[in-house]
DNA sequence: TTCATATGGTTGACAACATCAACTAGTGAA
DNA sequence: TTCACTAGTTGATGTTGTCAACCATATGAA
C-alpha cells in the first residue's frame, strides 16, 4: 500500500543527492563558498537592494540564519550592506564588483550539476516536473 | 537566461519546505524522533536483518552516519542487533516489538504529511513526477 | 507627545545532518 | 601466514535549521 515508489523516499533522496552534486561542484570549481552562500547571492542579484528580511521571508528561513551568512558575505568582500534610508532598522543588500565577478563562476558549477541532473531529459518533462513540484510547493507552504 | 522557474530553486525549495513539514508532523504526533532515526526504521523494517552497510551503501550515506543512528535506535528499544553468524564483523538489523508499535503512529504523521503535499495533485501527475524524479536520481548517483 | 507594540536585525545556544580520517576486528585469497 | 579489504566505531569539524532574548527604530493610538 505504501511499500512501492514513495514520493518521500523521492524527494528525500533528491534532496540529499542534488546537494551531494552542488557541494562537489563547488569544491571543484574551487569556490570559497557554501550553498547558502550561493542562494543568497542568487537573490541578492536577482533583487538589488533587498532586505534581509525579505531574504528570509521569501526563502523560509529563520533570520537568524540570513544574519550570519550575510555577514560573512559582507566579510568576504562580495556584498555591501547600506542603511536604508527609509528605515533606518534596515540595511539594502547588494552585490558588489567582487560579488559580480564571482557569480560567472557560480553559474558554470551550476550549470555542471544541472547538466548531469537533466540529463536525457527532455525539456517538456523538465517543465512538467518543475509545474508539479511548485505546485507541491504551495501545499507545503500554505500550512 | 537562467531567470525562470529554475529546476534548482525548485528542488532547493522542495526539499525546505517538505523537511519542515515533517518535523512538524513529528512534533505533532510526539514522536521521540528526528528524520534520520524515521528513514532507517522505515529501511530496517522494509530490509530484516539488513546491515549498517548496506543501509550506508542504499542511501548513500556516510557509514559514520549511520552507526551513530543505530546506536540511538537500540538506545531507544526500538531495534536489536544480532550478530551476523557468516561474518563476525556484522550484525544483523530488526525492528523489536517497540520498535514495530511506534511505526504505526510514525506512519500516521507521514500520511499527513504526504496529504498535505499531495493535496489537489491527482494520481498521474504524481507518478510522473515520481518517475521524472527518479530519472534524475539516477543522473545523479552514477556521478 | 508619549507610550505600547511591532519590526529589522543581531547574538547565543543548541539540535540535526554531513564528512573525513583514524582505528579495531574480522574476512578471504595468495 | 601474510596482506589487502570490509564492517563497524569513534572523534573532530563543518553546514544548516531553530529558538529565545535582545537592541534600535518605527508606528499607531491615546
Amino acid at each position: 500500500m505504501n511499500d512501492d515508489p514513495d514520493i518521500r523516499q523521492v524527494l528525500w533522496q533528491l534532496a540529499f543527492q542534488f546537494k551531494v552534486s552542488s557541494k562537489r561542484a563547488v569544491r571543484d570549481y574551487d569556490l570559497p563558498l557554501n550553498g547558502m552562500h550561493i542562494r543568497l547571492l542568487h537573490m541578492i542579484r536577482r533583487h538589488p537592494d533587498c532586505t534581509a528580511q525579505q531574504i528570509a521571508s521569501v526563502t523560509g528561513r529563520d533570520k537568524a540564519q540570513i544574519t550570519r551568512v550575510i555577514k560573512e558575505l559582507e566579510g568576504m568582500a562580495l556584498i555591501t550592506r547600506t542603511p536604508d534610508p527609509e528605515d533606518r532598522r534596515a540595511q539594502l543588500l547588494s552585490l558588489n564588483e567582487k560579488g559580480r565577478g564571482l557569480m560567472a563562476r557560480i553559474k558554470d558549477a551550476e550549470d555542471d550539476v544541472k547538466k548531469t541532473l537533466l540529463k536525457g531529459i527532455n525539456k517538456k518533462d523538465q517543465n512538467t516536473f518543475i509545474e508539479i513540484g511548485n505546485r507541491m510547493l504551495d501545499n507545503l507552504r500554505e500550512h
